[in-house]
DNA sequence: AATTACTTTTAGATAAGGCTAAAAATATAT
DNA sequence: ATATATTTTTAGCCTTATCTAAAAGTAATT
């Protein structure tokens, strides 16, 4: 089954790293993202769900391996061939997404599980061809951006709908929350990324929005608010 | 990342079998292909390049979930739920190798690999709309048929190049080897499935075949005649 | 500044999956 | 039937990735 006796070179580069270590670049990619400081042990092992000993031990590894430096009680920070190689993770679990929704009609609140086993799958020909095949999109089903093949990320400008302001529209194009329970509440509202939303009236009581889509009125919390961004109009 | 806490469930099927697990019942559903007694101990650790007493270890494991039956010194055969567990590996390496081939533009000798990895993904409802995306296909890209849902293989009627007589002609619908060397040199000679090919001599000394395909003459060995699938004509 | 609380690391254990070397069982050859 | 060869299993060790409990370090509070 595999070949492990040829294509040594081609075997090594793509297994650099486990499926585990995999896994807790793109954490710290992702915390990184809203922090400046080294990234906590607590923090990793928050959003892993798993707990502070392993993520010290796991830590040391990716250290060794020069993704991440580390000083104890410090906290880690991401290398530049951290960063990359979490940004290639993140480009594949992106691109996987878009292929499930887009080809296979999977809905939106549907993808990650499954992209969160596929962005493991070691083959440049394969992502690249996919990239291709899915025309080179620029975003994900969630709107999130999709790092380009050297890692780079071109966040797109957007703000909260909570900061529109009374009568502003605006064009959804993203979510914060990208929980199955959050996404399927926005299909049920109509709200999908692309939609135009127009702010009627801001409750000052409870910071509640009532808006206007596809000509409809609706009221929505500030929860709701804060985790939909949109571009103004 | 992972959400363990939900879909407690979807998450206990999908993970009932590990990677290593199903590698292992591959092999032996392949063996069993080809051999009516129990599979031999040194036969699997042959086929997943491993050693005999890593395969004593893991044949216990997959006596106690029932998808084999082990007897010491008399190697193992699959249970019913053992055949339908490997055909469904068997299915997605082989739904995913179709996908490789039509869709990104991989060659026949290149999917192998990434099918290996793509087969152990974890989701139903993936194989599925592939399945239906890809026009439910009933052959990989070397001829070998796609076990359905149930695990049913319908093997097609086929024969070996070399079983043909002089001026016979068949249509090659497999290939029994599907190592990247002889693909691609099929691909050379320009040979592929749907060929046609016609016998037009037959060598005693060394049972080589001077074959007719495309108006044009090619002589092959033995070897290449007997790893080539045809249907007679 | 001292105490308390919280975070992080260390130490030690466990389970999966692999290995080597030796022992035991089975098969083959004399 | 015995001796030899081969196959298979067992025993013991290793690595990776987890965990719990305890120790050590850092931060917050009085
Ligand atoms: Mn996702
Ligand atoms: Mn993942
Ligand atoms: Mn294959
Ligand atoms: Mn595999």
């Amino acid at each position: 089954m595999i070949n492990k006796k040829n294509n040594i070179f081609a075997y090594l580069i793509s297994n650099m790293f486990t499926q585990s270590e995999e896994n807790y670049l793109k954490a710290i990619y992702h915390l990184e993202l809203v922090s400046t400081k080294g990234i906590s042990t607590n923090a990793i092992a928050k959003k892993i769900e798993t707990k502070a000993s392993s993520v010290t031990d796991m830590v040391k590894k990716l250290s060794d391996k020069k993704v991440v430096v580390y000083k104890k009680y410090k906290g880690v920070k991401l290398t530049s061939l951290g960063k990359k190689t979490a940004a290639n993770i993140v480009r594949k679990h992106r691109l996987w997404e878009v292929f499930l929704v887009e080809k296979l009609n999977f809905s939106w609140d549907e993808v990650h599980e499954v992209a969160e086993q596929l962005e493991h799958i070691k083959s440049p020909k394969l992502i690249n061809q996919l990239d291709a095949f899915l025309d080179f999109p620029k975003q994900d089903p969630h709107g999130d951006p999709i790092p380009d093949k050297e890692g780079n990320l071109k966040t797109i400008e957007k703000s909260l709908l909570a900061t529109l302001h009374k009568n502003e529209i605006g064009i959804c194009v993203g979510v914060n929350d990208s929980s199955s329970e959050f996404l399927q509440f926005l299909d049920k509202q109509g709200i999908t990324i692309g939609q135009e939303i127009k702010v009627l009236d801001k409750e000052d009581f409870d910071n509640s929005l009532s808006i206007e889509i596809d000509q409809k009125e609706l009221s929505i919390s500030s929860k709701i608010a804060n985790n939909l961004y949109i571009q103004k109009k």
